[in-house]
DNA sequence: TAAACCTAGCTTCCTAGCAT
DNA sequence: ATGCTAGGAAGCTAGGTTTA
């Protein structure tokens, strides 16, 4: 038996989609190409791995070489199950796999997408007023498809499944049923505020042409006389993210601004994971995690934290007096980050220290330590009076007031201080108010 | 002749179930 | 509980052919 027909046998015992037929035939082919019609009893693990070394050093990606040996072990799992293979029972695919290295997440930046929303709202008045094709026609069309990724995050094949009846519009929801989805199972996504007018359009333009409730919706071809077609396929969406990536420069494609909606949901102060699976119809969310491109910005500003909280780097308290009346003595003054950057950090306390010495005590009384202090008493009877524990003199046990300290000084519980303060004007918190942690 | 359409190969995504 | 793998399903790209 020939592996081309030991796959087209395999096809037949399986109800696979099309796309999935399409790639075993894919991998055979290639095995064809290799060995020719040797029969499968003949084509042994280490003619496969002298295949796999040929492939790769012609510049197979290992990713896609692990596709096609993993299709073919099945076929060839297939064999053995029904005594095709009657010399062996060890399929000569096992472990032929290889590790490929993990790529970071597609995303579209939002630079990028902005300027192709402009283009394609340019084109689209362009075609009004002139009743002219433009290069990306029915702009009003393309400009609603590409909404509907945006928005949605919905894969390319579930936009061409869509059926004038999957729009809820009183639900303002669209359904993207089962049978459309890689994943097999239906889910529903809001139509909200920026894409209803696009949806709007559509249905309109769908009613004025008697679209019946089964007809594709998002076909251009019945939108426009340019196109010939019966159906819209892949390949006329392709065409026109083509033209964006032609005039942003930015590779721009369906599935990409699916990674871009992920990442921009994990970048929300939310960061609902498990909403952004459910936006993804997502059934692991390992998966959900892998579309997630990791935040630099955010990242730096973590390890950051960590320093500090570590106490690698110390926190310096910054802050602006502009504009206010009652301006702390000069030598209150911290020294510029530049300053605190040239010198090492015990210097630094030691100028810091020597300068407050410099202070008279009245003016320290009145400008910050008695303030500081109050505030910190004050609230450290509170949470004890709110833990419902007795009080600790701060002289024998400072921990709560450190802690106090630490807290502010992260910018945690200072909404909970605020209040109180404005309730006890006698504290003076205007003096602290100016202060930015 | 440009754009639409078709085809095939390459690459990536996704999950259930098994192994550890 | 977690990681790994088999099996399935797309998505992306390039090059050739057809059509308006």
């Amino acid at each position: 038996m020939t592996p081309l027909k030991l796959t087209e046998d395999y096809i037949a015992a399986r109800d696979l989609r099309a796309s999935t037929e399409r790639i075993y035939r894919i991998s055979a082919n290639m095995l064809t190409e290799h060995f020719g019609s040797t029969p499968i009893e003949e084509i042994d693990h280490l003619a496969i791995l002298a295949w796999r070394k040929k492939r790769l050093g012609d510049g197979l990606s290992k990713r896609s070489w692990n596709t096609y040996s993993s299709h073919l072990r099945t076929v060839w799992n297939f064999a053995i199950e029904h005594g095709f293979l009657t010399h062996t029972t060890v399929n000569p695919f096992k472990k032929t796999g290889v590790i490929p290295a993990k790529r970071g997440s597609k995303t579209v930046s939002n630079d990028a997408i902005q300027r192709a929303r402009q283009w394609l709202n340019a084109l689209e008045r362009e075609e009004r007023c002139t009743l002219e094709r433009s290069q990306i026609t029915p702009a009003w069309f393309w400009l609603a498809v590409f909404e509907v990724f945006y928005y949605t995050g919905i894969r390319l094949n579930a936009l061409l499944c869509l059926r004038v009846k999957d729009i809820d519009w009183n639900g303002q929801m669209i359904l993207i049923r089962g049978e459309t989805e890689k994943t097999h199972r239906e889910f529903s996504v809001p139509i909200m505020e920026g894409l209803a007018p696009h949806i709007f359009k559509i249905l309109e333009e769908a009613r004025k042409l008697r679209f019946a409730p089964n007809d594709q919706l998002f076909n251009v071809n019945r939108f426009s006389r340019h196109y010939h077609g019966k159906e819209m396929n892949i390949d006329q969406v392709e065409a026109m993210y083509r033209k964006l990536t032609t005039k942003t420069g930015v590779r721009m494609t369906p599935h990409r601004f699916r990674h871009t909606l992920a990442t921009d949901l994990m970048k929300q102060p939310e960061r609902n994971i498990h909403l952004t699976k459910s936006l993804l119809n997502h059934s692991n969310i390992a998966t959900t995690m892998s579309y997630v491109e990791v935040d630099q910005n955010l990242l730096r500003a973590t390890l950051h934290d960590r320093s500090l909280a570590q106490g690698a780097l110390r926190r310096v308290r910054r802050v602006d007096y502009s504009g206010t009346a009652q301006q702390l003595p000069p030598q209150m003054c911290l020294p510029s980050p530049e300053t605190v950057n040239r010198l090492p950090e015990s210097k630094v306390l030691q100028q810091q220290t020597q300068r407050f010495a410099g202070i008279n005590a009245d003016q320290r009384v009145k400008s910050k330590r008695n303030v500081l202090q109050q505030a910190l008493e004050l609230a450290s009877a509170q949470l004890h009076c709110t833990l419902n524990s007795p009080a600790i003199d701060p002289a024998v046990d400072p921990t709560d007031q450190s802690l106090l300290l630490t807290l502010m000084a992260n910018g945690l519980g200072l909404g909970t201080l605020k209040k109180h303060f404005a309730a006890e004007p006698a504290i003076g918190f205007s003096s602290f108010s100016k202060a930015s942690p």
